[in-house]
RNA sequence: GGAUGGGUGGCCGAGUGGUCGAAGGCGGCAGUCUUGAAAACUGCUGUACGUGAAAGCGUACCCUGGGUUCGAAUCCCAGCCCAUCCGCCA
């Protein structure tokens, strides 16, 4: 969230941003409630400041009757207070939900737009989009002739939106996350395998609705816990109510996760096979950097990224998301998109992954801050999130980019060390 | 899951109802001394919010949340975490 203080001195630079946003947040309202709620504290800290003097006069007071009057007077300016504290907690709870709706501030050179269409191209992969002489396949029709993916399967055990995994698609995932992996920790990323429950004022302080008509997120019932739709969840979290010192910054982390989304609300358009689904694993960066840093390392993940894909040799563009298609904590996001030859009619970008730049409005909320060595005070860190792989995105790219007109797909270079082959072949029946 | 003992400032550790934001030590910072360093000595050394030009002042915080009381680090209840033992399990 966004500090209080800096909404009360940047009221008009607030809402704009809510409007390049498109989202609706009653800014003049939390303006009005928390000059309130001030005049509110400065109410209870008086009664409480009293009250306290009362209580230690007690102890030196000279006999019982004056002890008895001193008593009755620290009764009634608590019962007081108490009163006084409930209006302000009211106060302060309702302009908590007021600024939990305001989004992020944006980076100055982030494309305004509404949607996804004002999204501006900022880059493009080493590999070329191919031009297939034969009719390409989609990966659900390449993953039920090769035996890779059973939809069929994950929606007889478990629902629509889930799947099995077969054959070498296990030894592609498994690949996927060892190249991956591997790499990351040559980049100065501490390697983790990440919880795929967390808590659900961890799901809020990372900008998640874990509870609610609209959420995304699985939650279990009767505990506070919740499935992650991502390890920047439980990556974030991990530093949760932690102060560190500046000279620690930046701390890279990446972590291994099932990813769980119920996609409330997406089924009108629900994509076809394993584009779209419940259930997936990811191997996610994540960034705690010092204020200035935050840009510099956006800028290295997004780079990461695209030295992964190019390595699988994978077609993508990079895109500069617009001011309507981020996310609530992102100040600034990049996402890839790559090539998807079977996607749509004749091919279309989808995207693959995604890197955010969240500066301190996930840190404000998890109580996540620095501290500089021999300075007063502390501030909060920069926290930085970007896929590094989800394994099914990625695995449908290098499927559909990679199919050959007999019906085999070649195993990218870098990734046939784990997969043990140079191509998958059609299972003969 | 059961039993027992614990959770106090950057760290160690004292503190069982008021004078405690908290002894003492370590560490850190500044100074005295010294050619320099060490030692010794002196002083300072948590966070957040509010208020103030500032010094300061006020409020809250001794795992978390409730409760008792005029007053809680201290008493009561619940929870979480850690240690050890037992049970169970991959």
């Amino acid at each position: 969230m966004l500090d209080r203080k800096f909404i009360l001195e940047n009221v008009a630079a607030v809402k704009q941003n809510c409007r390049h946003r498109g989202v609706a947040a009653d800014v003049d309202s939390l303006v009005a409630k928390e000059s309130q709620r001030l005049a509110k504290l400065k109410e209870v800290e008086e009664l409480n400041r009293r009250a306290n003097e009362v209580s230690k006069s007690i102890g030196k007071a000279k006999d019982e009757a004056e002890r008895e009057a001193r008593k009755e007077e620290g009764r009634r300016l608590r019962a007081e207070k108490e009163a006084c504290q409930s209006e302000h907690d009211t106060l302060d709870g309702a302009i908590r939900e007021l600024q939990a709706a305001i989004p992020n501030m944006s980076h100055p050179d982030v494309p305004i737009g509404s949607d996804d269409k004002a999204n501006l191209e900022v880059r493009r992969g080493t590999a070329e989009v191919r031009d297939f002489d034969f009719p390409p396949l989609d990966h659900v029709d390449l993953g039920s002739k090769l035996d890779l993916i059973d939809l069929e399967g994950g929606a007889r055990t478990t629902g629509h939106g889930f799947y099995f995994l077969r054959n070498e698609a296990v030894l592609l995932e498994l690949a996927l996350q060892q190249f991956i992996v591997t790499k990351l920790i040559g980049k100065g990323f501490t390697p983790t395998i990440t919880p795929d429950l967390a808590q659900d004022d961890i799901l809020e302080g990372i900008g998640f609705n874990p509870r609610g008509p609209e959420t995304q997120v699985y939650s279990i019932e009767g505990s506070n816990l919740s499935l992650v739709g991502t390890a920047e969840i439980t990556l974030g979290g991990l530093y949760a109510g932690v102060t560190v010192d500046a000279d620690q910054l930046p701390i890279r982390i990446c972590g291994i996760s099932h990813c769980f989304r119920t996609e409330a609300g997406a089924h009108g358009r629900a994509t076809r096979g394993i584009y779209r689904v419940h259930q997936f694993t990811k191997v996610e960066m994540f960034a705690f950097t010092l204020p200035e840093q935050s840009d510099q390392v956006h800028q290295e993940i997004c780079d990461i990224e695209c030295e992964i894909f190019n390595e699988l040799g994978v077609p993508f563009r990079v895109v500069d998301t617009a001011t309507g298609d981020l996310g609530g904590p992102a100040y600034r996001k990049f996402d890839l998109e790559a090539w998807m030859p079977g996607r749509g009619e004749g091919g279309s970008w989808g995207e693959i992954t995604s890197t955010s730049n969240c500066t301190d409005y996930q840190s404000r909320r998890l109580k996540t801050k620095f501290k500089r060595k021999g300075e007063k005070g502390t501030h909060f860190v920069h926290t930085l999130n970007g896929t590094a792989v989800a394994a099914g995105r990625a695995m449908i790219a290098i499927l559909e980019n990679n199919q050959q007109a007999d019906g085999s797909v070649v195993v990218p270079e870098v990734l046939r060390k784990w997969v043990g082959k140079e191509r998958i072949e059609p299972k003969s029946a």
